[in-house]
DNA sequence: AGAGCGATTGAATCAGCTC
DNA sequence: CGAGCTGATTCAATCGCTC
């Protein structure tokens, strides 16, 4: 029994806070297998003297000699290990990792997802349309920062909205490279002296997609480095709910300030395109059930072709050869396999009419209305 | 002494050759500090599983050769580091390495080049502009490779023409994504069956980018997996010298070959430009980058009156004057300015083509993202 | 001749459910 | 857990053929 083993009574999960303190200790506190994903910005300063900074709060102490950087290596590679061990502790089976990183640190972070046994799908480029210059002229401009989506493990099975990301895409495939501005403007969020409350935020628009992609209303996300919210304003406008974790109390009275002023989207808004997977099932024998079809009517296939016969239970014959619509299909093509939904056909005022349409009917009848 | 400790007489550096075995062994035989670049397209290690097949039921030709299985993450990472560790002892002190992966393997590849005392310069991507699909649609398209530069240690001072590539981006400082096709058609190498020849030819545009960023004419160039000779042919046309390693006599056989018809540009065409220039959307140098028109290749004016030359980093050159397209048609003209995409034309069948024909082109390519 | 159509192909960790 | 069945799924570019 896990209270047993723990000593203490089940934790629950926290949810819509922002939660004070250490990522690592505060997500040993979290029930195992609550979060559906977790987002993560974290800090890449290698020079973990103390404390870890943002690039650009940070002094770049020169690291003199191989022992040195070796030290700082293993130290960060120690703080990433344990913080991506806790968030995979606090994972649903099915649930999904988010990383973003650059050069400095993605590398390491990435070694260290795949050696804790998370399964990468993808790694995203995302290319900044507005990136800050190489002023002094002795690289290439940085453009682009690196995410790593991961399932928990290989087996894992995570949400992923294809059909949704294609329409994001103007209908075909969504890439893995995604061009989008840096956070800059209204967005960008100021202190009381109108200094950048944070030095790294990030853009909407880049969680907005990662959400969008990878989670479904009511899905809880946990970003182990808050910062000023933006992981928390957009899950909140998409109807996710989340839990922030953030050691600093400046980004968060920034962080509870901007969540306040947040409005969820109306619901119908944060629906997005499904696609055939959602549907429910329906078998070809229905069809022939309620009359659509009759046995011994002659289904062909779109070119002609091939030519087959309905039989009674919803099988069809040719040949010889019978089975499922797929499988005679299949069969016919020589091919490994056959969506028969759109491979057969069948003739309605002399045009071609894939039975896919006959189910699409039975299909409108079964929504609620 | 060197040759006290090694036990031989220092080795020499066989160059423009294709040297035969397994790198890191050919590698340890090589001299040390003696090659200014490395260039490193390494076995991803991609771990498929089954076969896949594409919606129209064909069957995807995937990399199932022998070269890039391991059994574990373990012995990729021992082989990894194995080879990076030769390379940089035969690498100059400032010079630099290249190593391209994806997110199979690049992660390991990137810790490991951090670990042994590299120190990277920038991660650059490769967008491709065709990438193969998603076909099952679980996932994003992988539509990027990425590249990591990075000098022998923090110390080195490693080559880079921040000029040239400036002038390749047609006047805005060179980003870290790069866009450019898959090799594909007449420049993708078929053996006698007409198959490909290597599952994984890299296209020589990138390879023209990454030479003219970070080497210059008579610099040594070692590709330790060397392929069909993708770094040897563009080194040679560029000015630069090889060293090749390759295991598999194929890929040996195939690359001698191809190296045997490989003509260098002139001399004053690999002169990369020092000067200054801004301009509009499409570089004229991806022009030159992906081949379209070729170093040395003349340009001519559409009454005939002038001619120019072009050089591998986009710009334009005749009679001492160099700049580009735009710069060097004014000069001409005595004008105070001239639109070098009209002004311009090369000849094809007979006839002149105005350049802008080609920009076109690009733009088609570029145009749905 | 040139437009148009069909076939082919590329570094890919490519399904989910029931029995 | 494995076997077996259902059934969902592709973009850009080149090449070669027909009209």
């Amino acid at each position: 029994m896990k209270q047993a083993k723990t000593g203490a009574a089940a934790p629950s999960l926290p949810v819509d806070e922002i939660l004070s303190g250490d990522c690592i200790e505060v997500m040993r506190s979290l029930p195992e297998g609550s979060v559906d994903l977790v987002f993560a910005d974290p800090p890449y300063n290698l020079q973990l003297q103390g404390e870890l900074h943002r690039p650009d709060a940070s002094r770049v102490d020169a690291v003199t000699n191989d022992w040195d950087r070796f030290d700082s290596f293993a130290a960060y590679d120690a703080f990433t290990r344990a913080w991506l061990a806790e968030a995979r502790r606090v994972l649903k089976p099915d649930g999904a990792l988010w990383v973003i990183g650059s050069y400095h640190n993605i590398f390491r972070v990435g070694a260290a997802v795949q050696d804790l046994g998370y399964w990468i799908q993808n790694d995203v480029i995302w290319a900044k349309t507005n990136p800050m210059p190489n002023f002094r002229g002795t690289r290439l401009t940085n453009a682009h920062e690196t995410l790593i989506w991961a399932s928990r493990s290989q087996k894992g099975r995570p949400t992923f909205n294809y059909e949704a990301l294609k329409e994001l895409n103007e209908g075909t495939q969504m890439r893995s490279d995604w061009s989008m501005p840096i956070c800059t403007g209204h967005e960008r969020l100021k202190d009381a002296g109108g200094a950048k409350a944070h030095p790294t935020q990030k853009p909407e628009a880049l969680l907005h997609r990662v959400l969008v992609a990878t989670t479904n209303p009511g899905d809880v996300v946990l970003d182990p480095f808050f910062g000023t919210g933006t992981t928390g304003a957009v899950a909140r406008k998409l109807g996710r709910s989340f839990v922030g974790i953030e050691r600093e109390a400046e980004y968060r009275a920034v962080a509870e300030k901007r969540l306040a002023k947040v409005r969820p989207y109306e619901g119908a808004a944060i629906e997005v395109s499904r696609g055939k997977r959602a549907a429910p099932r329906v078998p070809f024998g229905t069809l022939v059930e309620r009359g659509m079809l009759s046995p011994g009517e002659e289904l062909v296939s779109l070119n002609g072709r091939h030519r087959a016969k309905i039989r009674a239970d919803g099988t069809l014959t040719v040949k010889g050869v019978a089975g499922s619509i797929h499988k005679v299909g299949a069969e016919l093509l020589g091919a490994p396999s056959c969506n028969g939904w759109t491979y057969w056909h069948f003739k309605r005022d002399g045009a071609k009419v894939p039975i896919d349409a006959l189910r699409e009917q039975i299909r409108a009848e079964m929504r609620p209305s």
